[in-house]
This record gives C-alpha cells, structure tokens and sequence, in this order.
DNA sequence: CTGAAAGCGCTTACAG
DNA sequence: CTGAAAGCGCTTACAG
C-alpha cells in the first residue's frame, strides 16, 4: 500500500461528524448505532474508499484473522484437494490461509514453528512428515497448531484417518482375491527409523494384514522411494522387477505412486488386474481415471478441513483445554485394479 | 498468540541494559551496532524467547511481508504445481504467501481485489478468469498486481505464455498427422461471451491452425466444459459421440480434461493414437503416466513463477512505473497419444 | 448512544 | 554508536 492515501477511520470520522470510535462501532458492528449515524458513516466510508487497516487491528486485538496451512509438497494433487478444502472452509470462516511448504527442506518444520509466532498467526495447520516430538512439546510458545494425517505422539490436537486399519483392510482385501506376495511401494521394515510417519504406520496396518492371514512378510518385497511422485512409483516397480523379485500385487501408499506402478507395469507388458493386483491411497480424481481404474482409500477432505478448523477455532478460545483427537471415516473403493 | 505472554523490544532492552531502539537495530540490521551490544542483545532475545511482532512492524511499516496469490480452482494440479513454485521463489525472497481461490463463487475475483488492501497484502498474483478489465482499472486504489496466464488487457503487470500460437503448433502438429475432424474440448466459439480468456484464446490459436490448413471450422466439434476437471473431459467425449459427430483427433484445453478424454475413449474402445489423436494442454506431471502418455503443451512453471515475482517487486518499489508483459516460452511434447 | 484518552509493539527522524 | 519521543491506525476501558 505504499505511497496510497488510504483513508483511516479519522478521516472517515471528520467526514460523518461522528468519532472515531464510532466509525469503529459501525465497522465492527459490536455495540449498536442508531441508523442515521450508521447511514452517515457509511457513506462517509463508501466516498473515501475506507477499509480497515488490518495490521493496527491486530496490532490492537492481538489476532490477525489468518492461520498458517503446512504441508510437505502443495504439488501432490492430495495436498491441493486438502488445501482446496481448507481454504474453502477458512473462508467461510472469516479466515484467511497462509501456505507454507515442508519437505523441500529438513529443518523446515521447526524454522515454521518457530517463527509462527511472528508470521501473524492465530494458529497453524500441520501435516508433519519428519517433525520430531520434541518440537510439539514447548507448545505454550507456539499459537494453536493442529496436526493432521498420521500422527503420533498426543500433545496436540489432531485429525487422523486410521490408516493403519485402512492399511490392514486393503492387504485383506488383495489376499481375499487370491494374493500372497504383495509388494509395497512406500513402505520398508527396514528403513522405518528414517521413514515418514504416513510410511510406518500404513506398513504396520499392511503387516497385520500379512499376519492374520498367516503370510511370512519377505522384506525383498517392501521399497520406499523418495519422495513419493509418480515418476518414483515407476521407477519402484523397475527396482523390484530388477532385483528378480516376483509379487502378484503392489499395495502403494500414494494414488500419485498407484500411478507410477500402472504406468511402469504397463510398460513391462504386465496386465492389471489379471497378472498383478494394484492399490493405492487417497482417491484423488485422476485414480478414477487411471488404466484400469485404481482400488484406493477414500477419505472425506472436506470433513478433514472441517474438523481441523474446528480444533483449531476451539484452541483459540480455550489455550489449556486438553487436546483432542478427531478421527475421519474412510471408506475402501473397489475398482478395475484388483477386480478379477 | 492471545494468552501468552510474550516479550516485546522493550523487555529485551530492559534485560539487555540498552534502549528499544538498539534492540530494533540489532533486529533490523540495517545500523552498525558494537559487536558486544548485538552479543548482548541477542542473548536477552535467546533468554525471552523474543520474536518481533510483524503486526505492530506492518503498522509502521506500512508492509507485510506477505503476498497473495488467487487461482481458479486449488485442487487442479496445474494449479497446484504453480503455487508450488510461488511459495518456494516467495520464500526465497522473504515472502509470506496466503492463498485465495476464486472459481467458487463468480463474485470473489472483485471481492478479493476489494478486500486485497485489507488484507495486509503487500501485492497480488491473480490468474483471473472471469475478471472484468474494468476491475483493473482503478489499479491506484490497489496492491500492486500482477496478473498470470490468458490475460487480454495492458493495464496491468502480466507473465503470459503465448497459448494462441502454442494451441496452433498443436493444431499444427495433428494436421500434420493426418487429423482433419479435430474435436476440441474446453472452445466453443457459441459460446465465446461467457468463456474463460483460457478458452477463447486457446480456441483462437486452433482456429488459427485450421484456417491455416485451410480446414473449415464445424461447431459440433466444439465443446466447453464446466469446470475443466477430468469428471467433465469424460462427459464431453460421451457428449460428442451422443450427437453422432464423428472425429479424428481430440484437442483438449488442461491435462485434466485430456486424462478424462483418454479415459472415455478407452472405454468405448477407441483406441489411441490408432483411430483418434489426443493432446493436452500445461504438461502436469501424470501426464506422462497417462496410457497412452500424453502429447501436450509444457511450460517452464518454475520460471512462470519466478517472473512473477519479479514483476511483483519491482512493482512495489515503483508503483507507476508503465506495466510491462512478460513471455514465458512453452514446448510442444510429443508423447505417445499422437504418435502413429 | 457517543467522545477523549490511552496503548498495542514496533521504527523513524531528532538529538546527543 | 545509542537514547527519548512521537506516531503508524486501530480498539478498549472510562466517562458522560
């Protein structure tokens, strides 16, 4: 706005007549004016183009009307859903979104938390993907924060889907079709101290399917690429068709990967579903859309961007309450990808 | 940050032994200040964990820090990978980025450049859609803005791709290929008054390359849409075949619309490239995974972003300085939809 | 129902 | 190189 004459609400008072602090009362709506005051002041307001200088109100209130959305990639077309939700809901709201992105760097997630207190903040929506515990822990230095996805520590409040039993669900649902070699592409037993929380607990839910059902977990059949693109869900198949592997289903913990493995099967002349049953995670539009179309996990975003909302609103007003956690349904769609 | 107890420049300096005004120095940088002073004064700010307060700074300032960016639709992965880019450049340069979404409603194009100055937004990235050049005209009571994608007018900062030419190369290309009935989804020259600017000049360049070729132009190929999601490029091919018009190739106006395309050919067992050619438009990362891998229009979204910024800057530090435009190349990628 | 005063937490001239 | 004062534009008690 520099170098604009923007009119304050003195200039807006001097025109109607009125105070200051009742050209504030019309604006805020607050206190009652009688209505030829009111009719005053906004035709004062209308002539000078008058609109709130929103760093003084929040210099003054203490809140600045706009909470922080965090995410690891804003490109994964399940991040844009999400954030088209919330944004959609904040605004309804009265809020707006600041965005900010996590995984194009380590230390991301700790340099936002720590200067959400200085980027006008009223509070911060946090899918974490490599945030350590101990960084939640000093939260009364933090405003409200609200984490999404998997997570799993309690000192925050939090939407979770139960991905671990959605997991254990879609490994019923291949060996129900006759699986027993089901590779996975997101997932590795053996890399779990440095994988991300998604990839843990969707590997565990995956192996209490194994277990149930009596299948000897072969780890040659477990990769997690980074980070988790298409093009990464492609080059997981040719990895695990290099290494000899065999399998007779690939679970993928992303659409984004489900898609790569299509892609990448395709490619090497394996049929889907006949030769190799395929799932993926999200249900974003495209799996729909897929050749053939892809067997996933749905999960309501909007109930997601709702209930964040909620919490955090919540948050706001009551700082000490004890944190809460909100899970979301999820539903698993059947399509052409595992239908024999 | 209501509740909490946080220590302003006055605390730091009264811990420090110094004034306010050297701790703001300290903060700012922009004073030399002794070297044992800033020791001193940045222990105080370690010890009370001091973060300036940017509204209090915007006050004075008469600046955010924070910049808007306003697409269409969020959840489009075109979109979606564009505001990747403009966080990432936004943040490079100290920038904070909020999102607006205004496809919504038809109305939210006016309303986010009426509330823009309200919103302690130091400039404004819009890929306008329905926006009336009349709303850009009293740019003096604005942020600075700069406008990204089909825009028409002159009055205002704008990164452009040349999509007329790009959607005659692509004409081109499929005449090339034998192609004389192209159906195009995402034009219709009926309905060009309440078109998008995407869809009118897109739809222009292919006129182009007919006229060109010298093919003449049948409206029962032409269809257009709303929204351009992948939902709605399946449908227009069900549309086009419900009406009996035959054709030899599909040109549609995103990716998102092409991926449905593919789809409902597949369906009705059409296949591609062998009896219709297919191309999209914007390269988004599937498109490559798509079956067949997609012909279509790439833009250097990095650089779109970048541009972007820049423009945006250069704004803010000379407000009336004439707009500029800037072009940002394109690319045909020929992939396996055309490919005979 | 409306006014006059004070203050949110910074930073910018103005002095020293 | 550092201090004391003033002010950015709001809103919140405090009076009337």
């Amino acid at each position: 706005m520099a170098g604009m004459a923007r009119a304050t609400m003195k200039d807006v008072a001097a025109l109607a007549g009125v105070s200051p602090k009742t050209v504030s009362n019309v604006v805020t709506g607050t206190v009652f004016v009688r209505p030829e005051t009111v009719e005053r002041v906004q035709a004062a307001m209308a002539e000078l183009r008058f609109v709130p200088n929103l760093s003084a109100r929040g210099l003054r209130n203490g809140r600045s009307g706009t909470i922080a959305v965090a995410l690891p990639d804003l490109a994964t077309p399940f991040s844009a859903d999400l954030l088209h939700h919330i944004v959609e809901v904040a605004h309804e709201r009265g809020f707006a979104v600041q965005v900010e992105e996590t995984a194009a760097e380590p230390g991301r997630e700790e340099e936002l938390l720590s200067r959400a207190r200085a980027h006008l903040i009223d509070g911060l929506i946090l899918n974490p993907i490599r945030l350590e515990d101990s960084v939640v822990e000093h939260t009364e230095h933090l405003p409200p924060v609200v984490l999404i996805g998997e997570v799993e520590q309690q000192l925050t409040d939090r939407v979770l889907i139960d991905s671990r039993r959605a997991s254990r669900d879609i490994a019923r649902h291949l060996i129900a079709r006759g699986a027993r070699r089901i590779a996975v592409v997101g997932g590795d037993t053996e890399r779990a101290e440095v994988a991300t929380a998604t990839s843990r607990v969707r590997l565990a839910g995956h192996l209490d399917g194994l277990a149930e059902a009596g299948i000897v977990r072969d780890q040659a059949l477990e990769i997690d690429p980074f980070p988790w693109t298409t093009a990464a869900g492609a080059a997981a198949v040719d990895e695990l068709i290099g290494r000899g592997v065999r399998f007779d289903a690939v679970v993928a913990f992303t659409d984004s990967l489900a898609i790569g493995v299509l892609h990448a099967l395709h490619a090497r002349g394996v049929r889907v579903p006949e030769d190799v049953l395929v799932t993926g995670f999200d249900d974003v539009e495209l799996s729909a859309y897929a050749s053939p179309a892809l067997t996933t996990v749905r999960l309501d975003r909007r109930a997601f961007a709702e209930e964040a909302l909620r919490l955090l609103e919540d948050r706001m007003s009551a700082r000490t309450a004890p944190p809460r956690a909100v899970t979301v349904p999820y539903e698993i769609i059947v399509r052409a990808s595992t239908e024999v």
